[in-house]
RNA sequence: GGGCCGUUAGCUCAAUAGGCAGAGCUGAGGACUUUUAAUCCUUAGGUUCUGGGUUCGAGUCCCAGGCGGCCCA
């Protein structure tokens, strides 16, 4: 072999990549490390800040540190250089160079192999500087990670592609991105703990199952090769869930990904983190409020009170108890008449047309009902509602409403124009179950691949007697967007991007 | 799936009517012992997303494709 590839890839690097390379070539002609092993730190830059909190301009204190960051600022002066460190938990410290105390060949190395983005380690005394600046002023540095890439500028924005697509850049160089991390982390624990406290237990059920299941969308498929058979990625966790509270985990919850094989946009992920619980001896009202009480919990988490403040500046308040409406009954507010589940579809059909809606022949009046409400309505549901009482035709795992013939136990929770979670007093019949799961295997054998095909297993769990209950499933990203008034891609750490 | 807009230096963006591809920051060399997006001098850096076409000449016009964004379904 008479090439190197690696060689050659370096000669065609951008210059700056190129320089940075040949300054860590030097670092170790030198005879140092510019990846070492470990750099015996005796401060967090933040403990530093908190130590000396007050400390007046131009002091010394005579106090000796040895600190680390990332350097992302620079200054250098002839005879003194100065440049801000950051750890990893955001804090920022000045670190400064000067020739007396470093000497002429550190501060020369210092000034011509030190880049922004190299992680650095420096020994020295705190003082603040005569500008007021609290500084560690070296008597020594080493470089700790030497950076081979260029950070963007600091002062322009990113493009959002580049955000998305090279996350770790954006958490370098965008507060808010790092602060996104830490606000989802946030709200999460709030969750589990809200969840803990009322007694539920946290399981994690099956990703890859052999029947996808407990509600209405395109699975991703794949395969097993130890069982030479079809998989599919979950698209809900729910009827695992209800296997659990059949053998007596009466309150129980999950918090993990669902996939969807569908369309991706602003409020679409084909991943997606989901909460869902469900409580034995509840029903669609104390679900109801449970999830009003763990949003709130989640405010609270963050801003210690029920009000959030979105990223735009704006204040939405979660506060106090929520509306309630039924799904007909908003529905009749916005057409101007009275719409009920037993409306014929004539009637539907002819509302459709005034207001626009292409109608789709498979749908049925419930169907075509729902269809009007969210296109009338939801874009209107901006303080969080819950929208309850929706057509059993629609809702096949829900139960059958105790007194309104034709509607089922079911509510949507609405914050914002978009739906945030769903709440059912769940079916425990296990022959109406079976009837129903028939129709719809009837449905996915007649091509619509988002119908379910038929759970022999479910069922069979289901004919061991599962206890009334009730149930909600939550989107976690979703939740996010409602606290924070993020894009889905900013909720989301890693969102799926198309390959470069 | 359809329509529109965008894609140019490491980053963010310019480039008149088709006529030498530029700026700021970043980088390199130099000056400066108190900088905070410093200042000053010098300077490097390009497959203009890809592939075709028109033209004496294409970042610019035409065709196809990639990627991204917005709107619609």
């Amino acid at each position: 072999m008479t090439e190197n590839p690696a060689v050659d890839a370096a000669d065609d690097l951008p210059e700056q990549m190129r320089i940075r390379r040949e300054k860590r070539d030097r670092i170790l002609a030198e005879g140092r490390e510019p990846y070492p092993v470990a750099f015996p730190r005796t401060a967090s830059l933040a403990q530093v800040r908190a130590r000396y909190a007050d400390l007046p301009t131009d002091t010394a204190t005579g106090d000796r540190v040895a600190v680390a960051g990332r350097v992302i600022f620079m200054r250098n002066t002839g005879k003194l250089c100065f440049a801000t460190l950051r750890d990893g938990d955001g804090t920022e410290l000045q670190a400064m160079l000067s020739l007396d105390r470093v000497g002429a060949p550190a501060l020369d190395s210092w000034k011509h192999l030190v880049d922004l983005g190299d992680h650095v380690g420096v020994t020295g005394e705190v003082i603040t500087s005569r500008r007021g600046e609290l500084s560690v002023l070296a008597d020594e540095w080493v470089m700790t990670a030497k950076a081979l890439r260029p950070l963007p500028v600091a002062h322009k924005p990113l493009s959002e592609e580049a955000r998305v697509r090279q996350r770790y850049v954006d958490l370098i160089v965008r507060p808010q991105a790092r602060d996104n991390v830490r606000t989802r982390a946030t709200v999460v624990r709030s969750l589990r703990d809200s969840l803990h406290a009322r007694g539920f237990v946290e399981v994690e059920t099956p990703m890859l199952q052999l029947l996808h299941g407990g509600a209405a969308a395109r699975p991703f498929v794949t395969h097993s090769n130890a069982l030479d058979t079809q998989l599919y990625l979950r698209i809900a966790p729910e009827l695992f869930l209800k296997r659990c509270v059949v053998g007596g985990i009466d309150r129980v919850f999950e918090i993990n990904r669902n996939f969807r094989n569908e369309g991706m946009d602003s409020s679409h992920s084909p991943e997606f983190a989901m909460l869902e619980t469900y409580q034995a001896y509840g029903d669609y009202d104390t679900v109801a409020t449970l999830t009003r009480e763990l949003v709130q919990a989640a405010a609270a988490a963050l801003t210690g009170s029920t009000t959030v403040v979105h990223h735009d500046g704006s204040e939405v308040d979660l506060g106090g108890q929520w509306r309630e409406v039924t799904l007909f009954g908003v529905l009749s507010e916005a057409v101007g008449d009275q719409v009920t589940v037993r409306t014929p579809m004539v009637r539907l059909v002819e509302l459709a047309d005034k207001h626009a809606l292409p109608v789709d022949p498979k749908w049925g009046p419930g169907k075509l009902a729902e269809e009007l409400f969210e296109h009338l309505v939801v874009p209107e549901l901006r303080a969080p509602t819950f929208v309850r009482d929706y057509p059993e035709e629609t809702s096949p795992l829900t139960r059958a409403h105790r007194t309104e013939p034709g509607l089922a136990e079911k509510w949507d929770l609405y914050v914002q124009g978009f739906e945030l979670g769903t709440g059912y007093s769940e079916l425990v019949d296990p022959v109406v179950q079976r009837q129903r799961l028939v129709a719809q295997a009837r449905q996915a054998a007649r091509g619509d691949d988002e119908a379910m095909p038929l759970d022999e297993d479910f069922l069979r769990a289901m004919e061991y007697g599962m206890p009334p209950s009730g149930g909600m499933g939550m989107g976690i990203d979703r939740l996010l967007m409602a606290l924070t008034g993020l894009g889905i891609r900013e909720t989301i750490l890693f969102p799926l991007v198309r390959p470069e």
